[in-house]
RNA sequence: GGGCGGCUAGCUCAGUUGGAAGAGCGCCAGCUUGACAUGCUGGAGGUCGGGGGUUCGAAACCCUCGCCGCCCACCA
């Protein structure tokens, strides 16, 4: 239960006087704890470990209103649900981040030393980690903070050791030299997915290389500096220029090393010259023709990028460096034939954004054919699906193409393989370091210094933040999870491998559902980043307009389409909702009495059709909530709650039962709470904050919305013929505001319907427009929707008549147009053309109308 | 190079089996109406990116072109 707030309310809605008493309370009254021995059916998600830069962005606050909406949804229907958060160690990236903070400071990491390096990163998780939460608090995540898991932690650690292990054990992982993605300042491998591509301006050069015995060929290329390491050049098989220069040798310039020329036909004729120069060590094509002809290897490059050539005048200089000095000196030994402007894409680091160095590096790798192929017949069968389905393929076409990856990396930062060896070179894989090698019985022990790609251990997160591989009841009662929801860029990434990890691990997919979000654009388009300045802080956001309101639009916006260009006015708008909400609520409260807030019984002979009508039109809105939050179609639910508040609860209802209200007539209040706290509990998976502020005032012992069930309103209240008579009412209604409007909005004002218009739509017609019903009126304005005719004080409104006859005019000839075509009356089916005739027989009449009141 | 998404009112976007185009914001006009000026009422504004086609009928389906964005890919 929780403590009823006084009647008595501010005038306007002021989200930061609501919000932080209401997150606390929730907290402290233990809302958010998942019990893993309930009895109720389970639902879980585990929250993607926001990414280590210790700020909240548009993409977090986006996905945390997705997954929190969700989680409440899914109490609210009875299930126990697990809302499981954490962060990621991020090693790359953390490890940039304190770089650049020692850069700062004029330092560089080897200087500070592993020991003082290590302080600042736990540090920076300690700082960076009390941000995350503090944000997803202001958020209102509904996260049960008494499992929050750290990919760090020793219970992950020995998780993410376990895996390895298993791996090992089932021979998959290997260690090999092969071409890999070498970044130079972090003097690390990264593997293909975390290279950026960006285009470049760069110049293509051609190059002469004299053939042994006569003759030279021409290759071209744009980094000239790897000719040093060249060890070979190829021709296309099919190529008729060079089929006779296929097994003679050139001589490299600069260098003077004999060279192999070889046919392959992965050489492309029309690019270039057409003859290749083949570089085995320092890129990945040229890697794959040098194995298929045995061509030697040559590593002509250091770790930091610079360039290793000993004996050469080029050695130790960095890439570009000696790039311009080679093309000089091919210049000056005439070998230069010309250069062109060339614009390409060149591979970044993903983290700090250097050139990425194609090189010849020993690695391990994990083999990935079985889970791969696992991870197919999964979503092929249907174990995971895509919202939208489209992303299916995105990540079947990945999983395809799928090759051995590389998981290690040469960083400071991580989990440390688990490969140990002993002093007599023994080699023992194990989750604990080894006491003794089990061959030698040796105690000293170096362990392997690489450490595992951050998405190595990512890719356990859904069971290993429920303790796997130890049996808990965790892992019992929530595994498989139910949702992921994430954003598209790291479907391959992240969600993939988890698939892929599950499925090997525990035998089932980690969840059901992968729905993936909008990305959020800068108003203009471009991307929203901090370095183009375009980004937008959610933390300003809320500030200004709520969480409430900056959920609300997520919920908007987040599965409605692919990308969203952000725009404030939005967020604004739906601040303004939430003042709606608060000052609909002021209004009934200010209703005299004490009234129950039970559902109204009545409906049958329920003398007042607004209230027949607004209960048919809540159920109807309530079933379009409901469906919208289950077919991952969030904006379909905030706009059905959205719309049923704002335009037809406030609109209209709450104007028709103002008088019954201040008279503290019990039906009015009855219908009038019952569609309020049914309206709150629809949207408070969308908007938390202000419903239980809301809520917190109606009359009776209340618990939180969230433990108060959904609504089911269903069917009930449902009542056609009301929503046709509350229909003719809306419609005359509003042809009277325009006549009164046309005429210069006097007060006042009489209006006569003929008997042929029920006596009820005529009354309530005529009180919601002000105007007096009356019997006889000779004079006035017929009105074209009703028969009968409307009279102000001033003014006549003939102008407002002429537009309208105009428009029905022209309505009625584009219709009777369309009716007369043969083929149309012969071809529609039977019931378009009907409702056809229909439209066509209510304009005649409105047209009727009018002219016969002239 | 392959694939995907988008192009609808001034702006941001809806429009779910093809049956005569909608919302919010902005704009114009009028309202200090006993919940709300964070409001209420009325209104203007669109040849649905261009061009073909299918159909009685296309914003929607097909083809094509043009931009914008994203994902994947070993063309030096």
């Amino acid at each position: 239960m929780i403590e009823n707030k006084p009647k008595e309310m501010p005038r306007a809605f002021d989200p930061q006087a609501i919000e932080a008493g209401w997150y606390a309370r929730w907290e402290a009254d233990g809302l958010f704890i998942a019990d893993a021995t309930s009895e109720l059916p389970k639902f879980a998600m585990c929250f993607p470990p926001p990414n280590i830069t210790g700020e909240l962005h548009m993409g977090h606050a986006l996905q945390t209103a997705v997954y929190d909406l969700i989680a409440r949804y899914r109490r609210m229907t009875g299930q126990e649900v697990l809302f499981l958060p954490g962060y990621d160690h991020a090693a790359i990236a953390t490890q940039n981040v304190i770089e650049k903070q020692l850069a700062r400071e004029g330092l560089t990491k080897e200087q500070l030393g592993r020991e003082k390096f290590d302080e600042r990163v736990e540090a920076w998780y300690e700082q960076v980690g009390a941000t995350i939460i503090n944000q997803l608090r202001l958020l209102g995540a509904s996260m049960d903070w008494t499992r929050l898991r750290f990919t760090m932690d020793s219970r992950y650690y020995r998780s993410v050791m376990t895996a390895f292990v298993a791996f090992y054990e089932r021979g998959w992982i290997y260690r090999a030299p092969r071409i890999v993605n070498w970044c130079p300042h972090d003097r690390s491998t990264i593997s293909d997915l975390e290279v950026e591509w960006q285009e470049h301006q760069d110049t293509l050069y051609y190059i002469k290389y004299p053939v042994e015995g006569g003759g030279e060929v021409t290759i071209a290329t744009v980094r000239p500096e790897t000719i040093l390491a060249d060890t070979g050049v190829a021709v296309n098989p099919e190529d008729k220029r060079y089929k006779s220069l296929v097994g003679k040798t050139v001589v490299l310039p600069l260098v003077g090393r004999k060279l192999p020329i070889v046919a392959d036909e992965a050489v492309e004729m029309e690019f270039g010259t057409g003859a290749l120069k083949v570089t085995p060590g320092h890129d990945p094509l040229d890697y794959e023709i040098g194995q298929r002809h045995g061509l030697e290897i040559v590593n002509g490059m250091h770790e930091d990028g610079s360039m290793n050539v000993p004996g050469l005048p080029y050695d130790g200089l960095p890439a570009l460096e000696a790039r311009k000095r080679v093309v000089e000196d091919l210049k000056a030994q005439g070998l230069l034939v010309k250069d062109e402007p060339y614009t390409h894409e060149v591979g970044h680091c993903y983290r700090c954004h250097t050139i990425v160095e194609p090189l010849i590096s020993e690695q391990w790798w994990l083999r990935m054919e079985e889970m791969r192929d696992n991870a197919i017949a999964a979503s092929e069968a249907g174990k995971v699906r895509w919202h939208p389905e489209r992303y299916e393929r995105t990540y079947l076409d990945w999983l395809r193409g799928l090759r051995d990856w590389n998981i290690g990396r040469q960083l400071w930062l991580g989990h440390r393989v688990p490969v140990y060896t002993c002093a007599n070179g023994h080699v023992t894989v194990s989750v604990d370091r080894p006491e003794a090698c089990s061959q030698c019985g040796s105690t000293a022990f170096d362990q392997d210094p690489d450490v595992l790609d951050t998405w190595f251990s990512s890719a356990l997160w859904p069971f290993a933040t429920l303790g796997w591989p130890d049996d808990t009841d965790d892992l019992e009662a929530f595994y498989p999870t139910d949702i992921n929801c994430t954003a598209r860029e790291i479907i391959n990434l992240w969600v993939s491998r988890m698939i892929m990890t599950g499925l090997e691990f525990l035998g089932e997919a980690p969840f059901g559902d992968v729905v993936i979000h909008c990305v959020v654009q800068a108003a203009d388009g471009r991307r929203m980043s901090k370095s183009l300045g375009t980004g937008v802080d959610p933390r300003e956001l809320l500030s200004k307009y709520g969480a409430d309101a900056l959920r609300a639009w997520a919920t908007s916006v987040a599965m409605s389409s692919q990308d969203v260009r952000f725009d404030e006015s939005r967020v604004e708008g739906y601040r303004r909702f939430c003042n709606k909400l608060w000052n609909a609520t002021r209004l009934i409260l200010s209703s005299p009495g004490s009234p129950s807030a039970e559902a109204p019984g009545l409906l049958e002979g329920q003398e007042h059709l607004e209230d027949r009508w607004i209960l048919s039109r809540l159920s109807s809105a309530a079933a379009d909530v409901t469906s919208g939050i289950e077919g991952f179609a969030f904006q379909d639910s905030i706009n059905a709650a959205y719309g049923f508040a704002w335009n037809e609860f406030c609109d209209w209802y709450l104007e028709a039962i103002k008088e019954r209200l201040r008279a503290g007539d019990a039906a009015a209040q009855d219908v009038a709470y019952f569609c309020l706290d049914n309206l709150l509990r629809l949207l408070h998976p969308i908007m938390p904050f202000v419903t239980d502020e809301l809520w917190s005032r109606l009359p009776g012992d209340r618990d939180y919305v969230m433990r108060s069930g959904w609504p089911e309103v269903a069917g009930r209240y449902i009542d056609p013929s009301a929503e046709d008579d509350f229909g003719q009412v809306i419609a005359i209604v509003e042809e009277v505001r325009g006549h009164r409007q046309a005429a210069g909005g006097p007060r006042g004002g009489q209006l006569r319907l003929d008997h042929t218009i029920d006596r009820t739509v005529a009354a309530l017609a005529a009180r919601l427009a002000q105007v007096e019903l009356v019997d006889e009126l000779d004079r006035g304005t017929p009105l074209a929707i009703a028969p009968g005719r409307v009279s102000f004080p001033a003014g006549s409104g003939e102008a407002r008549r002429d537009k309208e006859r105009k428009r029905l005019q022209d309505d009625l000839e584009k219709t009777e147009a369309r009716l007369g075509n043969p083929d149309f009356r012969e071809k529609a089916p039977p019931e378009v053309v009907a409702n056809l005739e229909d439209r066509a027989a209510g304009l005649r009449e409105a047209l009727e109308r009018l002219a016969a009141g002239e």
